[in-house]
DNA sequence: TTCAACCTGTTCCGCCTCCG
DNA sequence: CGGAGGCGGAACAGGTTGAA
């Protein structure tokens, strides 16, 4: 059954042009005179006509809309990405879809299966990495796509990513609690399938080998990256009574909820130890704790991805894969404050 | 169960007109 | 006569629907 929507043919059939006259006007094509142009733009106008994308990408193969599939949209860190990201689509007339993996490899299955069949024309995805089930899927269709903050160690011959650089990012947070004094530092990480938690890791060991300090693998526990999940691995430190000065976060988002749960536990920072995330959220959102925190530059991020993305879909050309790695940045604020040797 | 028709907009190709 | 401008015809994309 017809809707009541205006559609091409009843421009044609208003204005006495015929449907690929009234297409090509629409799109301002200079082989149709400027006089036609208007008067069919102005008859689209009236009649309220807006053009159905879906048919059109039916035909041209391209939708001019770019999936976005992320882990959890509710960290402030992705956030931002996917403002930058959006912004810079919508510069070149591409629309974004959102989708939200909350980090579980079957919604991304999904949500890579959505993307195609909204003929979606490329991906930027920060991919859960439980397994490289759907990176493989991915490559196999054929589709455009950059992988974003995160990347597929030893796979990067057949995915662009842009990430920071987690393993001096990792060494750079080490190092600055060390020069504080610090020799129990706590590393809140996350599961370590993810390359960054894997490489912010490698970052920390090094830090403590140079400092001629031995490794403790008591003193990693691995947090689920998804907002909200960090509680009860606080109260095992505490019950454990691992001994620390210092915590080391994957995220600014874990450091904020360990902050709050050693709070129940009595525990005060600055007062009582020092903390460095990671993201540094603080550059683009207002907190009341100033948190130390590993950084590099969200916009850059973002950017490159885009221009990445973008170059593959104007590329006629086979896609030359590379790896995009932007500098870690260690931007120090109050919550790394407390030291060790002022006590 | 099969297959044609349909939906809507785009693209390729070609025709007609006009002007120099 | 030839080239350029302006426009139209037909094919086509892939999923859905309905008739045979």
């Amino acid at each position: 059954m017809r809707n009541s929507r205006v559609t091409l043919k009843d421009i044609a059939a208003k204005t006495g042009y015929t449907i690929n006259t009234v297409s090509r006007a629409l799109k301002n094509k200079d082989d149709i005179s400027l006089q036609t142009r208007q008067k069919i733009q102005e008859v689209a106008k009236e009649m309220g006509y807006i053009g159905d994308s879906i048919a059109g990408a039916l035909r041209s193969g391209h939708s001019k809309t770019v999936a976005v599939i992320l882990g959890d949209i509710s960290n402030p860190h992705f956030a931002i990405i996917v403002r930058e990201i959006e912004t810079g689509l919508r510069r070149h007339h591409y629309s974004t879809f959102i989708i939200n993996t909350d980090e579980n490899p079957e919604n991304e299955a999904e949500a890579i299966r959505l993307a195609l069949s909204r003929m979606v024309d490329g991906i930027i995805i920060c991919p859960t990495q439980q397994s490289d089930e759907n990176l493989t899927f991915l490559i196999n269709q054929n589709i455009p796509f950059v992988l974003i903050g995160r990347h597929f160690i030893g796979r990067d011959d057949c995915a662009t990513s842009v990430v920071c650089d987690d393993f001096m990012g990792g060494r750079l947070a080490t190092e600055h609690l060390l020069g504080l004094g610090h020799r129990n530092i706590l590393f809140l990480n996350g599961p370590l399938f993810i390359s960054s938690a894997s490489e912010r890791l490698a970052g920390y060991k090094e830090a403590l080998i140079s400092a001629g300090l031995a490794f403790d693998e008591r003193m990693v526990r691995e947090v689920p990256i998804v907002a909200g999940d960090c509680k009860h691995v606080i109260d095992e430190v505490v019950q454990d009574k691992i001994q620390f000065t210092a915590i080391l976060a994957f995220s600014d988002l874990i450091a904020y909820e360990a902050m709050y749960a050693l709070q129940l536990h009595g525990f005060q920072n600055p007062r009582d130890y020092a903390i460095v995330g990671f993201d540094n959220i603080q550059s683009k959102f207002l907190f009341p704790f100033p948190l130390t925190s590993i950084g590099s530059s969200k916009t850059t991020m973002a950017r490159r991805a885009v221009n990445l993305l973008l170059e593959a879909l104007n590329s006629n050309k086979p896609i030359v894969h590379q790896e995009i790695v932007l500098k870690a940045r260690l931007i120090v604020r109050a919550s790394s404050s407390y030291r060790v040797d002022s006590i």
